[in-house]
DNA sequence: AACGATACGTATCATTCGTTACAAGGCCCG
DNA sequence: CGGGCCTTGTAACGAATGATACGTATCGTT
């Protein structure tokens, strides 16, 4: 494990000259904002010269100012995703690495929904409740569960759904039904399948409006978008986890059967009887 | 007040062209690092060209690109000070509906795992890592999305993994290879299908280990079950919520992922080689 | 189907940034 | 009191960044 930046300073900051020391003190003091800034900003803070600071990088151990910046925001990135998580789960049953698994999931989740913005998300809603489009789902290999996990849903609150099962090629033989007033709901997560986003490129040529779900990272269907509603899946696991998607698929069914409670509710009664 | 970054994307992103959506949706997936580094770095990560950063930027109310870089330290900067307010997005994030579904998700996780003894689930989990055994999975019309999750991560990690699929009574056929050694992975959740019962007697008969997942009202399966989980499924919305099961089902593929770590790692690498 | 407007990317420019060489200043030791 | 080392700032260089002009492609409109 590399050591943190504010680990370095403080092993090395007795051995420092007065002037990097001052370097050492502001960055400590405005941590780690103002190492995010440009070198002359940081002197001018540190009331040092440029080339004080660039010496204090150096006696850090880096070899350039922009690899002192990008430790700093890894420390960053690192932070931001997870400062209260490891207290979440009161962990005393099933297997340790379990916990940490769960633990993870509800960190993915809570972390995926303050990234989504009402707006954002209230969008998407009606357009997968809009009964005059017909809605097509798919997803790729680990992903497709969860678009078969709303389509299942979605067909009971409205017509017009179709989930795009199998294989790929014969996925094409709906293309010629997909127009401008249809929607193509993916699920795509690394490692992004190039059949799917293939097919996503052609229809979005027909004008077929592109919903994605995908993962922090995006997946390359996004050129091709209308709405990019990205999830996290981090996990200390061998695998990714897609439990925020899974959530995410929840709570957009939910909204779509507000959206649609009237007509929605009628809907089901009809197919209940039919049973 | 100055409004946010996160507050001017949302109130814009609906009138901005394509590739500048884009930028946002990046920005908004990576908040708020990625705009914290260049121009470049920002449009290679959006797959985008630099001037479209720099209109999108423009688009927001900056100046120029500095000052937008500035408007997130600034943002970040008073983040940071107030270590209890953490959230990434200060904007009102998904509608307050949205929000109760995650808690209730999310409690449901936590009360789920909170039941599972570590005997149990590592029962199940060496049950499902022995390659002896042939598994074959199902579920209901809600549930059957887990069981392909779940079958589509084991079927990388073990042979003899089958997912039963489509209609019930296709399955029959099934039955005559099904023996002593095999195991049935059934999901079950209310409304419980008769289908899916029967079909766990008949197996039941043929002497074949039947692992149940299942809600906390627990199907009737469980009668003939070897054995049982129960998730909790509680939701404020008009449907169950099946997150638990998920992320059982994840926490169930990294468990068999570490029992198998050797034979499973090479297994791995036979089925990527043949792509 | 042709037009017009809008949006996007390529290429280029000017600026700013990080970097380095060098000289001035201060401090300790002889 | 003077010499050598360490430290620091000034100044200049080269690289990389942000910004812009322009041509092309795309979309919607008539």
């Amino acid at each position: 494990m590399e050591p943190s930046v504010a680990e370095r300073i403080a092993d090395r900051i007795d051995q420092m000259p007065a002037g990097e020391r001052r370097a050492a003190q502001t960055l400590i003091a405005n941590y780690p904002l103002i190492g995010l800034r440009t070198v002359a900003e940081f002197a001018q803070q540190a009331e040092v010269s440029s080339p004080t600071i660039l010496r204090f990088v150096a006696r850090l151990g880096f070899q350039n100012y922009p690899d002192f910046q990008a430790a700093l925001q890894a420390e960053l990135a690192a932070q931001l995703q997870s400062p209260l998580s490891r207290t979440v789960m009161p962990t005393k049953v099933a297997p340790a690495e379990a916990a940490t698994i769960v633990d993870s999931a509800v960190e993915n989740i809570r972390e995926t929904f303050q990234h989504i913005s009402a707006k954002q998300f209230s969008a998407v809603a009606t357009r997968l409740s809009d009964p005059r489009s017909r809605l097509y789902l798919s997803g790729g290999r680990f992903s497709d569960p969860i678009a078969r996990y709303l389509a299942a849903h979605l067909a009971l609150l409205r017509p017009g759904v179709v989930h795009l099962a199998g294989q790929e090629s014969t996925w094409r033989d709906k293309l010629a039904d997909m127009g401008k007033k249809d929607c193509l709901v993916a699920f795509d997560i690394r490692r992004y399948q190039t059949g799917l986003a293939d097919f996503a490129e052609k229809a979005a040529r027909r004008g077929v409006t592109i919903i994605l779900f995908t993962d922090q990272w995006v997946s390359p269907i996004a050129r091709f978008a209308r709405h990019v509603i990205s999830a996290r899946t981090a996990s200390p696991s061998a695998w990714d986890s897609s439990a925020a998607l899974f959530v995410l698929a929840e709570t957009l069914i939910d909204a779509v059967t507000r959206e649609r409670a009237d007509q929605g509710a009628k809907r089901m009664q009809d197919i209940e009887s039919l049973r």
